[in-house]
DNA sequence: TTAGATCCTGTAGTCACTACAGGATCAAGG
DNA sequence: CCTTGATCCTGTAGTGACTACAGGATCTAA
């Protein structure tokens, strides 16, 4: 069954641990977001369980809608133990901003396409509300 | 002071007028959704008021959140002169359902920054809830 | 021992652009 | 007519965040 040396486990097992697809887990590693695993005598990955920290911390990053640069600059405070909860609280602010300003794009576009599919007559006919706006 | 064969014009020009930039507007061209314009003596291209439409076209498209494949269909439905008002309706309607996920994961994106953030003490010390969260 | 699952590497593809290099052409001024 | 400087031409490479191969090696369970 496992063995894997010690305790470490293969990439399959850990994307299956954190929900995160192997090819990204290597990814990962190859940007330097995750630190190296060590390997078994014929080459393959073991992960131990600061790995699975690590990718749950990503995962939860990129929830959150973090980039992979932000991401890095969180990681790299709290490796550090550079933390300031002021900072990192500015940091999540600014996010927010970002978000904001996206949901008020999108809302723009629901709202002008919904507007416009009110206006058309449902029928199977060439005349398009929708059509003439994007031509005009 | 403006030659270029007739009535048409440079691609900065077309660029600046539309709004679009020169080296998306090549970009259009190379993958057939913009039609090739014709060519100076030089080389040069020739934009003539259609690809003004066109490109006009393919901007509100974009602003309204469609990609280019969704653009591409639009267009053709339009030059094959078989637009159906119910279909494109339809599409929209798809497009809006979309949109609405999108915001929908944003919101999940705000709130839960905004709450975790509500928890900061704001101050310079190590210790933080947004952290403690990625962390957990 | 062997089959079949999983892993290894490097590379290429995705989307919608954007940016460059190195050279040709253009329009305007003299 | 000639020069100058702006614009244009081409092909290619880079962006972000993955994802998907190919062709081979290694692993685990039976």
């Amino acid at each position: 069954m496992h063995n894997l040396e010690k305790s470490g486990v293969s990439r399959g097992v850990i994307a299956k641990q954190t929900g995160i697809n192997a090819e990204t887990i290597r990814y990962y590693e190859k940007i330097g977001l995750l630190s190296e695993p060590s390997r078994s005598s014929g080459g393959h990955r073991i992960y131990e369980n600061k790995h699975g920290q690590r990718l749950r911390f990503i995962k939860r990053c990129r929830e959150l809608g973090f980039n992979l640069e932000e991401i890095r600059s969180l990681l790299t405070l709290v490796d550090q133990q550079e933390v300031s909860c002021e900072r990192v609280q500015h940091f999540a602010d600014d996010h927010v901003i970002n978000i904001r300003k996206k949901i008020s794009d999108l809302r723009k576009m629901e709202r002008t396409l919904k507007e416009l599919s009110s206006r058309c007559s449902g029928e199977d006919v060439p005349d398009c509300p929708i059509i003439d706006v994007l031509q005009r």
